[in-house]
DNA sequence: CCAAAAGTGTTGAGTATACACCCATGA
DNA sequence: TCATGGGTGTATACTCAACACTTTTGG
């Protein structure tokens, strides 16, 4: 029920119970962004160098301590802006690491985001609090800090299933998109090649798209662009 | 990367970075655990009423301030029996939600925790904490305080997406049951009535069960008893 | 006219659904 | 013997996967 007025007889605070400041020792919290696009090598990932800290020279999701009077999705968002310049990434929780013995300095709580942008080229400059970043192939990452590589983990599983069950896609494209690069998007995240046929009839059943008056001119044939009718993520009506 | 030790600009402590008594205020962690059961009334929920602080005389879910070093799991399993007296309920962690003003006393991010077991009667006594506990439909439930209302939206939809993709259904059961009880568990969290027939080849199809030797016996003809041949939950894979 | 990417249908297999009767037992 | 819940099979519709050729353009 999360309430701090309350208390259990193990759980009690040293002698004044109304003064917040008394309270004694609690986890802090904090949130983890695992930021992924799909770029020349498939679905690529994020990772920052630390400045500091014990962890130093190790590589991180971009993250931070949550602050008081700030909503989660509000932390992680500031964590991707400090860490990557990013104002606009579709966000997502996913899931809250808890171990004591996760961050080896204290207890910290960290709830873990999976941020999605549409062109890995847009991620700008980084905060003091970090070395330095780039982009590595989702599926071959190097050594992390902390519990991130679990976290890497959940996030590619849930981008993977989400991709078959909702619009996600639409926050990994541009506006318009041709139908060879929206199935590059899925073969890159699903690691499976599909096929042209099927793939354009399943997702035309899905009635996502909107055919643009555009279209794409290239060396050879000219493609048909397509949009999202709904650029926000949302469940797919499977009948 | 939710390292305590590292300060952005914004996020800097007063003056001694070393001292961790001294960092600046920070939200606090709970966990509230949603209990299901299914009962008589179906798919049912298990509330406990405030006894004391502001929202006093309203229902909430089992929870409670996470200590530190306490892992997440931990701090739900303890809520969980210091409210119910449960000890071996399936616990499984949903989402977390940090909205400052969830909790109008102080901004307390809780980690939601839905929990299972195979028998309502189970529940024993609460700690003084709350002044009474008891079942409610789960389509049913009273005001509840804090948000939990939109915790029991996310754990009913969890439970019930995960019907059709695991075996969780283990942990609404005893250990052995009949077909027709485990029909029931099915039919009262997808809160719509299966065919008998088409339900025990899916079932069946998914390899889940282990007929035991034993037969239940009753008013009429006796039914053969199954057990899950995993009690811990999985994916199913669907081929 | 050639290279390269875009676009298009059909068939077969497997899966999901609808549906009704006999069986075994205790009372 | 009857009331009650336990247990079983089939026919059909639908969904999904496999598969190859024609079209359009730029160079």
């Amino acid at each position: 029920m999360a309430d701090a007025g309350e208390f259990t007889i193990e759980n009690r605070p040293p002698a004044n119970a109304t003064h917040e400041a008394a309270a004694i020792a609690r986890p802090k919290v904090a949130v983890d962004t695992v930021l992924f696009a799909v770029g020349g090598r498939g679905l690529e990932c994020y990772l920052l160098q630390l400045a500091s800290g014990p962890n130093a020279g190790k590589w991180a999701f971009a993250g931070g301590l949550v602050r008081v009077g700030e909503t989660l999705d509000g932390a992680a968002r500031r964590a991707l802006r400090d860490a990557s310049a990013l104002t606009d990434a579709y966000l997502e929780q996913l899931f809250s690491f808890g171990d004591p013995s996760r961050d080896p300095t204290s207890h910290v709580v960290s709830v873990a985001y999976m941020a999605l942008i549409d062109n890995p080229k847009r991620v700008g400059a980084a905060s003091a609090k970090y070395s330095g970043g780039r982009w590595f192939a989702a599926g071959d990452l190097p050594e992390l800090a902390y519990d991130h590589s679990l976290m890497a983990g959940y996030a590619v599983a849930r981008l993977r299933a989400k991709l078959e069950y909702t619009n996600i896609a639409c926050a990994l494209l541009p506006p318009s998109f041709t139908f060879a690069e929206l199935e590059e998007v899925y073969a890159a995240v699903l690691e499976r090649p599909l096929d042209r046929r099927n793939f354009r009839r399943r997702i035309m059943a899905m009635d996502l798209l909107r055919r643009t008056p555009e279209q794409r001119r290239g060396a050879h044939r000219p493609a048909a662009l397509y949009a999202f009718k709904h650029r926000s993520v949302r469940a797919i009506q499977m009948l």
